[in-house]
DNA sequence: GAGTGGTCTAGACCACCAA
DNA sequence: TGGTGGTCTAGACCACTCA
């Protein structure tokens, strides 16, 4: 099979990628699903293995799918254990891990502000759920986060569904909602408490802590969150790699 | 060619991976030279090119070599224009990109804390640079860096040649020394001004600051370098990006 | 046009897993 | 034992750069 040269060039196994993509956003293959063996895909998709093989292994480095030898390949989900912490970067200096605890405070639906609109996509004032909780670290609180997400998309969320549900956020809306969280950026401040956080979080108004809002995206960059949490962060740190 | 099955099997490409990491240590190809093609590389080490592909593959996506097509691969180098900006991850909230000005406070030669010698694998007391600096926005002070550095390793190391080189550190560290930096890990907290960083950086005593600790790792994962940055965060935030 | 990296293929064989 | 992903090869051809 040979590449028309076209004016701008795309490579077959780049075609693939879209493909597996659009699938997974059409909710062919669900998160935890295993996806067909690559020979299978490339037959469906008239190409060798080894450009099947390319198109998985880089959505595999983008944490959208998990290869398992032997097994399969399966597409990533936030309710499996090895991936349920993979977007909380916050862990104790001593290394030991642990996992919080979440207490939902509210769950209300109003009209999105200007900048969570932008940063979402939608209108200004276009209706959203605000979700705020309270995460604890050895029983003691130290993130308040609080979420805003499109009504249109989380159609029907509601505060006695998510107190039923005992695994993540994330978890939750891809067993409820069907959205993915593939990816997420971050823009860390220092600030000081105000009022009802210095009260959550049981410091003084005007401690020291970190303001981290976040946009996560599902397929296809699609953003469908955002958040921001505020941590107190003795004895805890924000961890993060660059290369 | 085979490869043995042997109890702890390592892919062929591996092994590759190992023996250019090996090269870059002894410096046979140092920062922003070229390395040999992938056919000479492959008659080298007597594999297929699409294994020393596979190799070089890898080694790029973590920052290491720079591929160039039609042109060859490069070694990834701090100098690089492209690259100088690659460890710096406070940037303005309006997303318009600034370089900013370094004002060098001192260089000194001390004796290892304890945090700071356990990090970089030296024994308390070795001989360490502490480098103290500032960095501006916008001709306004905004990060108070503590920078140590074993002295082994940075043998002649002092002010004056710091303060006649132009560009960033570690590019000085890879003119001046052969050490290239190519992966750091950072934690970050909140944390309230201390008479240093307020007096340094014009702020109140207590003023919320991002406290971002690093160690920085050359070839072979070896630490280098353990940094302390007191960053204001008015205006600016520490940027990531997660999957 | 020569040399580099980039894509794609076909096929052989290995490592791992489950039934 | 059969199916899956993982490795390795050899070869053809494409895209890009530079002299």
């Amino acid at each position: 099979m040979t590449n028309a040269s076209s004016p701008s060039f795309r490579p077959l196994y780049d075609q693939i990628k879209i493909l597996i993509t659009q699938s997974l956003i059409a909710g062919e293959w669900r998160p935890g699903d295993a996806i067909p063996s690559e020979i299978d895909l490339a037959n469906r998709f008239k190409v060798s293995q080894g450009t099947v093989r390319k198109a998985i292994d880089e959505l595999a480095a983008e944490n959208i799918l998990i290869r398992r030898q032997g097994k399969g390949t399966f597409v990533a989900s936030h309710s499996q254990e090895r991936s349920s912490t993979r977007f909380l970067r916050i862990s104790r200096d001593d290394g030991l891990s642990e996992y919080p605890e979440s207490r939902l405070l509210s769950v209300s639906r109003t009209r999105a502000p200007e900048e969570s609109a932008r940063l979402l996509d939608l209108r200004t004032g276009a209706s959203i759920f605000v979700i705020k909780r309270l995460l604890s670290f050895e029983h003691s609180p130290r993130i308040f986060d609080e979420i805003h997400i499109p009504a249109a998309i989380f159609k029907g969320l509601d505060e006695p569904m998510m107190r039923a549900y005992a695994g993540s956020l994330y978890s939750f809306f891809e067993t409820h909602f069907g959205i993915a969280m593939i990816r997420a950026e971050e823009h860390i401040k220092a600030v000081g408490a105000g009022e009802e956080a210095a009260l959550l979080l049981n410091q003084e108004r005007g401690a020291s802590l970190l303001q981290i809002d976040r946009v996560a995206f599902t397929y296809g960059d699609r953003p469908v969150e955002w958040r921001r949490g505020l941590c107190f962060t003795d004895r805890y740190s924000y961890v993060t790699e660059m290369s």
